[in-house]
DNA sequence: TGGTGTTGTTGTCAAGTTTACAATAACATT
DNA sequence: AATGTTATTGTAAACTTGACAACAACACCA
């Protein structure tokens, strides 16, 4: 029953799934891209697109997106955020882009149909390395240059909806840093998100009123000067805090 | 090149748009819904749902949710925001919605991807009667009954997503009022999304220091008691203040 | 060991914003 | 002219935001 043989003239449309990666290493965001090879006109290429693929006859949406991040980043438990459909026919204007994907799926392809997700994650736990053919790499959000399909524009658009989301929701770019952190890393972080300055005092005074985010009785290790108090975010605590 | 003959085992997968529009009268905030007539063991069933419908070969996303829009209501020009994509394989667990479906499409569905849009309008613009066979009425949110497929889901995510959009963008909710507006109705519009009560002074007082809301030399007509100063919304100048 | 360099940590005041609260004005109806 | 109903307006306290600079800690080096 889920299964049919179908003849007739049809566009053939296809439903994807994106994966818009979000790091951050203590001082710059960065986006997981994934390497991508082709050959046009006799030309190799090598280019970069957002990690992403079809959905199984099967799945749900996000467990689609769910999926692809484990096979390329071995991330189980992470929380996705779907935030939008990409359908317009100029996404496969690129003839390079349309060969290359059905030389990937043996199928043919008119247009593609694709939900963008968001993830942040801890850079550390984006484990690298090859993933079928495709190389995956962390890089610099202000270092990304032209994208395969309209990654661009979803990469953008990725970017702006975690600014929104960071002001609806405090909690959220807590993901982005390890379990233990400085006041310098989550102002950084805020100031990188934001693109603007954070006063010193005024941010650490309203941390400090934050009863979720906890001050820890160790400091960081390794550093030539005067080493800094590790914090811990209390999830549970934020969520009581909420009510 | 855009249609092409196949045969092959796949899962019949279709992509739609589904609109929540939203209006408001002064009083309650209400949602546009089409009767659906369907037949189910021999028994008719009535009942309702969101308007919706297949997108074409050719057509973007956003195009497509104007044109449903479009063929039901007869309103053109409209922000359409789109806002979440449904795919879960339980949208089509009710073989009514099924059968529904296939008979009106005459195709086999395995599963039904839809993006779904919200559009806020004057409630007066909303052209009413019937569109092909369905009939389409306004219905206060909070009278809503069960719907086809996963529309009340679908109708209960929109309306959380007014709530944020009207925060981050202060104009978002005058879409809903017409050209010329007491206090009391747009008081009533907030008290509406909110959910809570509004302070009579603070919020007149709050009104009165947006510049591109703008007081008129006109009242209400034909209330039994002291009628209120009419205003309007300029957009132009909320445009320029957003600089 | 004392000095230097680098980053970490902390408080106060002014300005602006939000909240709470009630008396009077306008006007149609009787 | 009295009544009923809704419209309109101000002030003070609480709270939040933003600007601003001195001292503390500690590794390193001379």
């Amino acid at each position: 029953m889920s299964e049919k043989t179908i003849t007739m003239p049809l566009a053939v449309n296809h439903i994807s799934v994106d994966c818009v990666v979000i790091g951050f290493d203590g001082e710059k965001l960065s986006v997981l891209l994934v390497k991508r090879m082709g050959e046009e006109d006799g030309q190799v290429f090598h280019d970069m697109k957002l990690p992403g693929g079809l959905i199984y006859t099967d799945e749900n949406l996000d467990d689609a997106a769910r999926r692809v991040l484990r096979e390329l980043t071995g991330i189980k438990t992470i929380d996705l955020l779907q935030f939008k459909a990409y359908g317009s026919k100029d996404r496969t204007k690129d003839k390079r882009d349309v060969h290359w994907l059905e030389h990937a799926i043996q199928m043919h392809v008119d247009r593609i149909v694709t939900i963008a997700y968001i993830a942040l994650v801890r850079i550390s736990r984006a484990l690298l390395g090859t993933s079928g053919d495709n190389e995956i790499c962390w890089v610099p959000i202000d270092e990304v240059r032209q994208l395969a399909f309209d990654h661009n524009i979803i990469l953008r658009d990725a970017i702006e909806v975690v600014r929104r989301q960071a002001q609806t929701d405090p909690s959220y770019l807590f993901n982005l840093l390890p379990p233990k952190f400085t006041i310098l890393q989550l102002r950084t972080l805020y100031e990188r998100v934001y693109g603007k300055r954070q006063d010193v005092r005024n941010f650490q005074k309203k941390i400090n009123q934050l009863d979720y985010v906890i001050a820890l009785d160790e400091r960081e290790q390794g550093v030539a000067h005067r080493a800094a108090r590790l914090y811990r975010f209390d999830r549970k605590l934020f969520k009581r805090a909420r009510r």
